[in-house]
DNA sequence: TCGATAACTTGCAAAATGAAAGTAGTTCCT
DNA sequence: AGGAACTACTTTCATTTTGCAAGTTATCGA
């Protein structure tokens, strides 16, 4: 355990991973205009992070060349049962979560079915491919 | 998910709850004396901050007016599957990993089995009972 | 070629952290 | 009963990290 928290043990961390799983966000810019406002070089500074530790990879956009991809590994997509778990955890407890009650349904009743449809959907939707 | 991560959203406040689920601490003593070595004030700051969500209750000790027991509420308890998930992914991905193969294997094939162990030990060897 | 865009980097003030020392309330010992 | 020891903090202060603003570099589109 002190191994994942080396690594996320800072919300932003853990922000961005996010960001790129149900937002979708593969582009500097996206992360930056995300709701909780990361400071510039606090977020180049993670990406650096999470790109040294293995759980995203970055790449030049093949359409773009002054823009910038990042991918989840492997490695980072493991993530997604922790992560869902948090979400589950705060959809539960906090009183402003915006949660519907058919997702919390699914993490509550068939919690390996949440996690499948959201790699399917992100492997999907980031269809570069992924690398190590 | 934010509201989980202005709780928990440093190490410091995982490690508390890790330490108490697995390492039977409920003394101000035994979080000092735990392996990363928290600062007293930091762990001051954090007991605090994790009362004042509802996650941990403190009482005094009836055997011991000195010491004070910090107890895990159901809400607290609660955080299981996620630490848990990220026990996983720690020792799957850590090379330095200390967990046994037996145990892998529970959190791989068995994992609500292995919530509710956890939860059951808690309450056993903290048999001060849950308050809210 | 020039302005716009994207992904950073740099500088600096403010906040958080960590180590060490100090304090307050209990209990143990004699 | 009185002093030492214990436990759970609090305080102080130097160092580190954060967050904001402004600057830099490379690329693209007209």
């Amino acid at each position: 355990m002190t191994y994942v928290l080396e690594i996320l043990g800072d919300k932003w961390s853990f922000l961005v991973i996010r960001d790129m799983l149900f937002r979708g966000c593969c582009r500097y810019k996206q992360f930056i205009e995300s709701d909780e406002g990361v400071a510039t070089n606090i977020l180049a500074d993670r990406l650096k992070k999470l790109t040294k530790h293995g759980l995203i990879t970055q790449c030049k956009d093949p359409e773009n060349g002054r823009q910038k991809l990042y991918h989840l590994t492997e490695k980072g997509l493991d993530l997604i049962p922790s992560i869902l778990q948090l979400v589950k955890w705060s959809g539960h407890y906090d009183a402003h979560s915006v949660l519907s009650d058919k997702i919390m349904h699914y993490l509550n009743d068939r919690f390996d079915e949440a996690v499948e449809i959201v790699r399917k959907d992100y492997l999907n939707n980031c269809h570069a491919g992924l690398v190590s």
